[in-house]
RNA sequence: GGGCGGUUAGCUCAGUUGGUUAGAGCGCCUCGCUUACACCGAGGAAGUCACUGGUUCGAGUCCAGUACCGCCCACCA
């Protein structure tokens, strides 16, 4: 008796079709409150220890890649995880504003619509910005949702919002406090497409072929102090341009062939300038001539070797990396044809000695791809030295723990060969830096919101004085996130109760962009780590490896994706593939096995809920199955749930979600569905059955569906809350799964474990033997089987499902194998599982059908004495035997008993 | 130039502290619509665990080296 319909069961639609529902789910948990952590619907436990995730923000203005559903699945995972524990779970949502990688996108914008920035002004462009924001913000929060993140949307920050700008000021103004914000002129990238300068972390590293070119400069004669035609000194360099620039030429200390230059003077051409000949044991010998031309203001070891030496920096080139103020002709030339026009009038001195092809690396600019060009600049910059201390000692004293632990290793080298961070961005979108400079030139740095009342050094009033007009690299706001998003630098309810956060997840590419800034600004300014767990997720890759790029086309849209197959189904398909720090390979047929995993569960639960025996009410409420009528195969299902559960919160515990999902997938396809709900159909569907028998049988499956439900809910929450919600309940559960309580451990039932996978082992022999010998499939056939003593009473119990599930009837059961062999027919197919032995009754039609068979058996039994042979090797071998463990020796034992045994009927079988 | 990671079935990947016969999904082959599911069920084939050497009673697992792929860091102009 059930209630099944044509097309629905309880509420559940026949087809499994995720988007018809998951929407509402979203809707029911916001409408019940239960995602902040002190929500209406919340049943936290407010004396437990908080769980906090900050979702680290993505950019504002760009659209969902499979790379934030990672991320947001993952970090979903553990908040949902946490809050089913009870612990108040806040999973704090946020945008970034993306600094330079925002205007990137709007100067293309407004490129369209003919305007520039220069042309709109700073003013107007920031009001075009917050325009366009305002209309990318929602598109990014809605597909936040629609991957199913279980965030505190109460509490949702943005890197310019109030919380931001106040923890910017603050920051900056203690650091500058504490010595460790300084303003100096120094040598920075400078990206003259972006007009402004980048960190190091922001400059690529390109390989690609330029041009080597000799050079030849005359050295001075000291009587005449005129350049001697003779005498030279041939320089080589890549940048030509940077000629008008030099200030000196260098060679090794200990190299014989410029011993005697050293000291002299060079003229630089076109400037007319002379340079000293200076030694430094930075040039290498080897190298073009053994001569380089230095030029301290457009190279960075040049910068190195101008200070050692104290040489004039010399700016010859301007913020679009044209030559400028060397009063040649060159002046206004860009300078790639400046290079073009010195090397032609080079050659036509002479001076070009020689040209050749060289590979080298190009620093390019991330955002824009132009080369960047180091120039002098006065900007901030903050000490990194003391900050990173802390962080290294964060993490040597375990405070704070990376996964995969084999990046910290890197860690340990970045931050201890760290550079000052330069943070001032000639850009308008923004945090701009709060410093303001009198007209003599004092910095105050103020934290104010309206700016410092006078300057600090000679105390002219605010009116004289300016504020810089920089603003500051994005990660400076980005640094401060898991406290500025939480109130700090007030002493916030949030703050105290929230920081410092749990668990910060994020890709590996960012752990020095981004997780060492936080760990240094946060240990500095709230003196406590700022996450206890940094968890580091590899990168989404395309079906083939390849990194997915617009340009390249190859990018999935998660949003068309969950459109065909759910959240669910590409949430588990980006959790399942996962190994913590490596990157993945993402394509349809991992999404399509999670979605047919979704389907499976789906229709099993609607089998579970139409299986209803009618002697229990459908709205009953939810009760234990009865102890004194549950089976061998009750038990063992109740077992494995158990067994799952406890596979389950060990991967947990060691962020191994790709375990957890595997054990949830076997467990609940290979192993309820498989055999947990076809050996309760066996009771179910037995109307001579008591109805105590029947029910408990269904209340296990309950028992065990609701575990596993509870136990997936993490990683696919829409499906099992939906499924959840058509399954009884106990009167203390809540009206949701998501807040409902996360499994206890079951106990295991060893013994009733031991006796279905015996059944188990038996019907998978028997089908194997009807298989092989082309036995008609849907035929019952008679099964004699001999059991040793001890599992008889299982197997009687068991006995119907076993006749089910193996087609075997009728089935008689011998004590002794002779009895056995007695009294079935000789040309029967002959099974051995385990310790139990079959003989499957086959009709005259089906006689033929043994040769097939006894090819079967020959090839068991040469398998069976290979590894007989293999285990006897080991045993005779006395030092296996002394000095292996005794467990794994009596183990070797009790196998080649098993497999002498096994051997042994094998070739009374085959009549040997 | 340093450092890190990867190399396991045709493909994508698991493989906990060394211990019986190395697993999964997809794909492939043979069957099957048995009243949850064909997005399914049953059965099967398929791996010198990159290579070389070492430690060990025993190595996919530990050590040393090699090759190839990928990433990170790095001031040969």
């Amino acid at each position: 008796m059930t209630e099944t319909t044509d097309t629905t069961t309880k509420g559940l639609p026949k087809a499994y079709r995720p988007a018809d529902f998951e929407g509402a789910i979203y809707e029911r948990w916001l409408a019940a409150d239960v995602f902040a952590p002190d929500g209406a619907g919340s049943r936290a436990d407010p004396d437990a220890e908080p769980f906090t995730i900050i979702q680290p923000p993505p950019n504002i203005t760009g659209s969902l890649h499979l790379g934030h559903a990672q991320r947001t699945a993952v970090e979903d995972l553990m908040t949902r995880h946490a809050r089913m524990l009870r612990r108040p779970t806040l999973f704090l949502p946020g945008l970034d504003h993306a600094g330079i990688a925002a205007q990137f996108v709007l100067d293309r914008i407004i490129a369209a619509e003919g305007e520039t920035r220069q042309s709109l002004g700073r003013e107007r462009y920031l009001e075009r910005m917050w325009q366009f924001i305002n209309e990318t913000r929602e598109v990014m929060l809605g597909q936040q949702r629609r991957v199913g993140g279980s965030f505190d949307w109460s509490r949702l920050r943005f890197t310019m919002d109030e919380f931001s700008s106040r923890a910017v000021r603050e920051a900056f103004f203690r650091l500058h406090r504490d010595g460790l914000a300084y303003r100096t002129e120094a040598l920075v990238n400078w990206c003259p497409g972006c007009r402004t300068s980048v960190s190091d972390l922001e400059v690529i590293p390109t390989p690609e072929t330029g041009k080597l070119w000799t050079i030849r400069y005359h050295l001075i004669d000291a009587a005449t102090g005129q350049p001697d035609p003779d005498a030279t000194i041939a320089v080589a360099t890549t940048r030509p341009e940077t000629i008008l620039g030099d200030t000196a030429v260098a060679v090794h200390p200990d190299d014989p062939r410029y011993g005697d230059f050293v000291g002299r003077n060079a003229r630089i051409p076109f400037v007319e300038r002379d340079v000293p000949v200076i030694a430094d044991d930075a040039v290498e010998r080897d190298f073009g001539t053994g001569a380089v031309k230095i030029t301290p203001a457009h190279d960075n070891d040049d910068y190195e070797m101008g200070r050692r030496h104290d040489l004039p920096m010399i700016t010859v080139l301007d913020d679009t990396a044209a030559v400028t103020g060397t009063g040649t002709p060159f002046d206004g030339l860009d300078r790639y044809e400046a290079r073009e026009r010195i090397l032609a009038d080079l050659a036509a001195r002479g001076d070009l000695v020689a040209e050749r092809p060289h590979e080298m690396l190009f620093g390019r600019c991330q955002r824009s791809n132009d080369v960047i060009e180091p120039r002098l600049k006065t900007q901030w910059f903050i000490r990194t030295g003391p900050l990173a201390e802390r962080a290294l000692a964060a993490t040597r004293s375990g405070r704070t723990r990376i996964l995969p632990e084999h990046f910290v290793k890197v860690w340990e080298h970045w931050l201890t060969n760290i550079r000052d961070w330069n943070v001032s961005r000639q850009l308008w979108w923004g945090h701009q830096i709060p410093a303001w400079y009198c007209p003599d030139g004092h910095a105050t740095v103020s934290a104010a919101e309206g700016g410092p009342s006078a300057c600090d050094v000679c105390g002219r009033p605010a009116s004289e004085l300016t504020q810089d007009p920089d603003i500051f690299d994005t990660w400076f706001s980005s640094g401060l996130w898991p406290f500025s998003t939480l109130g700090w630098p007030d002493d916030a309810p949030d703050y105290r109760r929230f920081y410092p956060t749990s668990v910060m997840e994020t890709a590996h590419e960012i752990l020095f962009f981004w997780v060492a800034r936080m760990m240094m600004l946060g240990l500095h300014l709230t003196d406590r780590e700022p996450f206890h767990t940094v968890y580091l997720s590899g990168l989404i890759r395309d079906a083939e490896g390849l990194k997915m790029s617009k340009t390249k086309g190859n990018v999935v849209d998660p949003l068309a994706v969950m459109e065909e197959s759910g959240a669910d189904a590409l949430r588990f398909a980006l959790i399942h593939g996962a190994t913590p720090g490596l990157d993945q390979r993402f394509g349809p047929r991992k999404l399509e096995s999670a979605r047919n995993f979704a389907n499976k569960l789906w229709n099993a639960t609607r089998f579970v809920v139409g299986a209803r025996p009618a002697t229990i009410e459908a709205n009953s409420p939810r009760l234990q199955p009865n102890a004194a009528h549950l089976g061998a195969a009750e038990r063992w299902i109740l077992s494995r749930a158990a067994a799952t559960t406890a596979d389950v919160d060990r991967a947990m515990a060691d962020y191994a979600f790709g375990d957890m999902t595997r054990s949830l997938f076997d467990g609940i396809w290979s192993e309820f569905c498989d055999w947990g709900l076809e050996l309760a159909k066996v009771r179910l569907g037995d109307d001579t059955l008591p109805a105590e028998v029947r029910e408990a049988t269904w209340w296990t499956l309950v028992e065990a569906l609701d575990t596993y439900l509870r136990l997936l809910h993490p990683v696919m929450p829409f499906i099992t809350e939906q499924l959840w919600g058509a399954l009884p309940h106990w009167a203390t559960d809540p009206e949701l799964l998501i807040v409902a309580r996360w499994p206890g451990v079951g106990e295991r039932d060893l013994a009733a474990e031991a006796e279905v996978d015996a059944l188990i082992d038996l019907v998978r022999a028997l089908r194997n033997a009807r298989a092989e010998a082309h036995v008609e499939p849907a035929s019952w056939l008679p099964v004699g089987v001999a059991v040793p003593e001890a599992l008889g009473p299982a197997f009687e119990a068991l006995r119907p499902a076993i006749e089910r599930l193996a087609r075997a009837r009728p089935l008689e059961r011998y004590l002794t194998r002779d009895a056995l062999h007695g009294a079935m027919p000789d040309h029967g197919l002959a099974v051995i599982a385990g310790e139990v032995e079959a003989v499957i009754g086959i009709n005259e039609g089906n006689a033929a059908s043994a040769d097939a068979d006894r090819a079967r058996l020959e090839m068991e039994l040469a398998d069976a004495e290979g590894f007989l042979d293999a285990a006897r090797g080991r045993l005779s071998n006395e030092a296996f035997t002394s000095k292996a463990p005794p467990q794994v020796v009596e183990g070797a034992r009790a196998r080649e008993a098993e497999l002498a045994d096994q051997v042994e009927r094998l070739r009374e079988r085959l009549g040997r």
